[in-house]
DNA sequence: CTGAAAGCGCTTACAG
DNA sequence: CTGAAAGCGCTTACAG
């Protein structure tokens, strides 16, 4: 059976397709009996406009394009949970273009996305492709970074103090007495992780403590490299009592290794993650962890994207900093040499 | 700077906008000369095919429906993430539908569907409504049912056996010799709680083992609710010495309840969830649980799907069972009376 | 080898 | 109070 468009409405209700459509989207005065019998043949054939010719004819897709690096970080899948909740209340669709870390998959889906006419899309880099934004923007989308900053001037972008946030998370294990702290990175080419590190530096630096490259292992945000890093610390020369990881599930990695190490967590060595996905507060001992606000990012991204599409006017590069805060739970504790 | 049409690359080039149309999506020959001069005024104007345009005179858009019931339980995230990718690789977009375990979100998001013209959908089910499916049905669009089953004759349907796992899970915990096995359940509206734990007590049964209603508790499958249900057992009577959680959220949500009540796991208590959830190898002690193989039922979901949309002929009413199968990892271990 | 034209299903000035 | 018609940007018979 093939699909009842606003014809079949006219003809079983014997008005113009005019009408139906002014009906369908109550844009002007019906007279009360015409207007009954074209609800009742909407009723009866169960009509559901084509969102395509509408969006065709007026420009206005009501979808929006998200862009994530990395869908099976929580933190991701958790911030795409938050904008698909925010853009549903507010009647749009999204688009999940995940993006792998992969700026070729980026790119393909950076056409994808203007060739499905999106009205806007909310970008978190998978690196260092402006090309892309700058694509978007050409054609008069709207953009608006989330987490990771980005170098273009066009669009606004809502971040992390991440480098306060780095300064705080070692400020919190250096006030337990801990003096030889270790720091599990990021990709350095990634503005978070080197931004928390930068932090990280300076509270070593403004506390006296020498900075000693031995205590600094790259991961690349994902489990299995947390666990990887903890044990070339654990292995090496240095001597380690608390460690800063860049992220949670690197930091969960970590807590691995260390166990396997035959280590207590915070008694032998205090550990502190970044980010406070759910599950943080679920493992044993419960991770300590620098917050970050993933419910105001996403409000905040999605507040300012629709600000865009509903022809509001506000600066064309807002910059939204927020704050991160220290979520104390139990895998730091204080050290007594 | 308005979108750069096909009438902009055919007047620049000087064809009709049939020829530009035949060039860019090469489908007649186009003498070598007249293509070159269209291939060079597509890229210096940077043209894009307008998707909406293009979906509408030809009736296919290239992009599918997923509905989840809960984009925040890994296993869906895992899903989602798993059925985007294979999705990128055949060129399908795929739009996001969190129901949220809520029928009114999933009807309207049918809704949504429905007017952006999806090609097909796949399908998790919120819980009992199989209305939503009827309406898809109605309208020509394929749809593939995964991991929940639900009462419709239409659909293509790729499911675990989850009743041979519950099974199989629960004879695990009984060859270590355990005999007081509590189970945590999901909520029992859905199928695969309740077939997982039909599993479960068909193998007490079948091994003379007394079914205990005081060692059944109910969960909703996440975090939480796992974490107050060991509490209950824990607090009850009872006294099981393993438990069989039915997701690994709720697991693991358990596992910090027994920490937290000073009980070793397995020493004390030997604790079996379900999924196979990335984090599980991490977290200590990592989790023994039955795998879902997520991969698997993805790939077959989408496959079963494209064919439907490249027009392959196959049963209206396919069911592909798939099996699970036991990860042996730390949280279980003998139990010696 | 190429183009003029119909048509996909809508919205929206314009007219009465 | 309502309708005829143009047009959104494409694809695709049809014709030459």
């Amino acid at each position: 059976m093939p699909r009842v468009t606003i014809k079949d409405v006219a003809r079983a209700a014997q008005v113009s397709i005019t009408t139906v459509s002014h009906v369908v989207n109550n844009t002007r005065f019906v007279d009360p009996a015409t207007k009954q019998r074209v609800l009742t043949a909407l009723e009866e054939l169960g009509y559901q406009p084509n969102s395509l010719a509408r969006s065709l004819r007026s420009g206005v897709t009501r979808t929006i394009g998200l862009v994530v690096p990395d869908a099976s970080n929580l933190f991701f899948a958790d911030v795409a949970r938050k904008i698909e909740d925010i853009g549903f209340q507010q009647g749009y669709s999204v688009i999940l273009c995940n993006s792998d870390n992969n700026p070729g998959k980026q790119s393909r889906y950076i056409n994808t996305l203007l060739a499905k006419q999106v009205d806007g899309v909310i970008f978190i880099s998978s690196g260092s492709e402006p090309d892309d934004l700058m694509r978007l923007v050409e054609n008069n989308i709207p953009v608006v970074v989330a987490d990771r900053d980005v170098p273009l001037e066009l669009a606004d972008v809502v971040l992390l103090d991440n480098e306060q946030a780095g300064y705080d998370a070692t400020k919190h294990l250096i006030n337990l007495g801990h003096r030889f702290i270790a720091c599990i990175t990021g990709p350095n080419h990634l503005a978070p992780s080197m931004q928390r590190f930068e932090g990280y530096k300076r509270c070593l630096k403004e506390n006296g403590i020498d900075f000693d490259p031995k205590l600094i292992e790259m991961g690349d945000f994902r489990f299995p490299s947390g666990e990887e890093a903890m044990q070339r610390l654990l292995s090496s020369s240095s001597r380690a009592t608390a460690v800063f990881v860049l992220n949670d599930m690197m930091a969960i990695g970590a807590m691995s290794a260390a166990h396997k190490a035959g280590l207590s967590i915070p008694k032998d060595i205090s550990i502190i993650g970044f980010d406070d996905i759910e599950i943080d507060a679920a493992i044993t001992p419960a991770l300590t962890t620098m917050a970050q606000p993933i419910e105001e990012m996403a409000q905040y991204a999605m507040n300012l994207l629709i600000e865009h599409l509903v022809g509001k006017k506000h600066e064309l590069n807002q910059r939204i900093i927020l704050t991160s805060r220290l979520i104390k739970r139990d895998s730091t504790a204080r050290w007594e040499e």
